[in-house]
DNA sequence: CAATTGTTGATTGGATCCAATTATGCCATA
DNA sequence: TATGGCATAATTGGATCCAATCAACAATTG
C-alpha cells in the first residue's frame, strides 16, 4: 500500500471540487496533513501526487509551495516534499503561540460579541458533546474558539489565530487519546462563554489560559508516554489511528 | 516607466543569486514589497516579471504563490497578483499581533540570553544611531529585536515573530517620517537591554509594550494625516518616498 | 572482505506550448 | 451622442517536455 493511499481515499470520498486544480490539491493535502492521515516524515513525490489527483505535476508543485510557506512541508532536494515532523517540543511551541495570540484575540473580541455569537458558541459545545469523531471534533473546536474571537475586528490577528488553531488539529487526537476521549474540557468552554456573556474579560481570559495549559499538559503527557514506549519494539504504535 | 521599474533596479543592483530561480524571485519580490518599493495595489503580471528576471513564467508563478501564502499578494483572475494594500486598520492589526507575540517571546527568551547576545544587541543600537537609511534601518531594528527574542527556544514562535516583524517594515518608514527620523525610541531599546541583563522580565516586557504602543501611535498619527490630505489633490503625496 | 569509484536511475527545477476565460475597445444603432 | 453587443487581445491555469543534480547500487580492486 502506497504511503499516499490516504490521499487516494480522500480524493475519492470528497465530492468537493474547487475552481482551480491547485486549490483542490492544496486543500486536500492540508486536510490530510492536519488530520494526521499523512504522518510526519512522509515524503510526497510530485509525480505520484499528480497521478493520484489526476492532474499534471504543475498544480501539485504550486500547492506544495503554498504548504511549504505554511510550514507544513519541507522541500528536500531529490527526496520530495517531506511532511514536517511533530514532536513534544513542537507541541509546546504551538502552545506558546496559542497562549500568546488567543487571550489577546479574546480580550479584543468580547466587547463586540453579540447574542447570536453566544448562542452559536453554545450550540457548538452541544455538538462537541454529541460528536465523537476526531476529525469533526477538531473542526467544531476550532469553530467554537473562532466564534469567540471573531468579533475582535483585527482580521490578520484572527487569521493568524485560526491558522494556528488549525495546525493544532495535528495534536488534538493526541489530546483526546490522553484524556480518554472523555469530553475535552467542556467545562472550560462553558465557563468561557458564560464569562464572555457577562463581558468579564479578565475571567474569560483566565479560563482560556487554564484551558490551554490543561491541553498542553495532556499532550506533553502523551508524548512522554509515546517516547518511553518508542524505546520498545515499535514507537509508532502509541499514535492513535486517524480514522476517516 | 513601468510599474516594476523598481524591480529592475533591484535585480540590477543586488549581486545576490540564489540556488534556484524561484528563491531568487521570491526574495527579491518580498524585499521590494516589504520595503515599500512596490506600492499596495500594484498588479504584477507574470509575463512582465518573467521578462524582468530573465526567467520563464514558471518560477515566477511559484514565487507568487509563496508570497500569496504570506499574505503579501492577492491573486485576482486576469488582473495579476496585486500587492496587498496597507492601511491604518492594517497597521493596528499588525501591532495587535506584535503586542501579543513579542512580549511572550521576550519573557521566554530573557532567562536564556547570554553575554554575547547583550553585546550584539548593544552594537545594533549603535548601528541604528549611525545608519539613517530606511531600508537598512528596518533590518537593524529587526535584528535587534530578534536578538533579544532568539533564546526563547521555541523556533515556531520565533519564526512567526520574525515574519511579523518583517511585515512591519512596510510601516517603518511611516514611523520614521512621523517621528522626524529622530532616533526611533532608542531609549526604549537601551532600557530593554538593561532590563534583560538584570533578568528583570517584568520591566523588560513593560518597556517593550510601551515601545510598541509608541510606535503604533506614531503610525496611526501618520495615517490620519495622510487620510486628511488624501481628500485634497493627491492622496499619495503624503507617503514618504522609498529610496534605494 | 571491505572500501571506493563509476554508472544508472529517480526526482526535481525550469522552459515552452496549449486552452480557457475575461477585460477591453470598437462599431453599429437607437 | 449614448449605449449595447461583439470581436479581439491579454492574461492566467494547466500540460508536456527537457536539463541538471543527486542518491543508491553494483562492480572492482586493494
Amino acid at each position: 500500500m502506497s504511503a499516499l493511499q490516504p490521499i487516494a481515499d480522500l480524493i475519492a470520498t470528497s465530492g468537493l471540487r474547487h475552481r482551480t486544480a491547485t486549490a483542490f490539491v492544496e486543500a486536500t493535502l492540508r486536510s490530510a496533513i492536519l488530520s494526521g492521515r499523512l504522518a510526519g516524515g512522509t515524503p510526497l513525490r510530485q509525480e505520484d501526487l499528480a497521478a493520484a489527483f489526476g492532474v499534471s505535476r504543475m498544480p501539485v508543485r504550486e500547492a506544495l509551495r503554498q504548504l511549504e510557506a505554511q510550514a507544513l512541508l519541507d522541500f528536500v532536494p531529490h527526496k520530495g516534499a517531506v511532511v514536517t515532523e511533530i514532536s513534544a517540543a513542537d507541541a509546546a511551541d504551538t502552545y506558546a503561540i496559542r497562549m500568546a495570540l488567543e487571550p489577546a484575540a479574546l480580550a479584543l473580541s468580547i466587547p463586540h460579541l453579540r447574542d447570536e455569537d453566544f448562542t452559536l458558541a453554545e450550540d457548538l459545545i452541544v455538538d462537541m458533546d454529541t460528536v465523537d469523531e476526531p476529525g469533526r471534533m477538531g473542526e467544531l473546536n476550532r469553530r467554537f474558539h473562532m466564534t469567540l474571537y471573531g468579533a475582535a475586528g483585527h482580521p490578520k490577528l484572527i487569521a493568524l489565530t485560526e491558522s494556528q488553531l488549525a495546525s493544532f488539529d495535528r495534536y488534538l487526537r493526541f489530546h483526546l487519546a490522553a484524556k480518554g476521549r472523555a469530553h475535552m474540557s467542556q467545562d472550560d468552554h462553558r465557563a468561557m462563554v458564560a464569562a464572555a456573556r457577562e463581558r468579564d474579560v479578565a475571567t474569560a481570559v483566565d479560563v482560556l489560559r487554564g484551558h490551554l495549559t490543561t491541553a498542553a499538559r495532556a499532550i506533553a503527557a502523551f508524548f512522554a508516554a509515546r517516547d518511553d514506549q518508542s524505546s520498545g519494539p515499535h514507537g509508532e504504535s502509541a499514535i492513535p489511528p486517524a480514522k476517516a
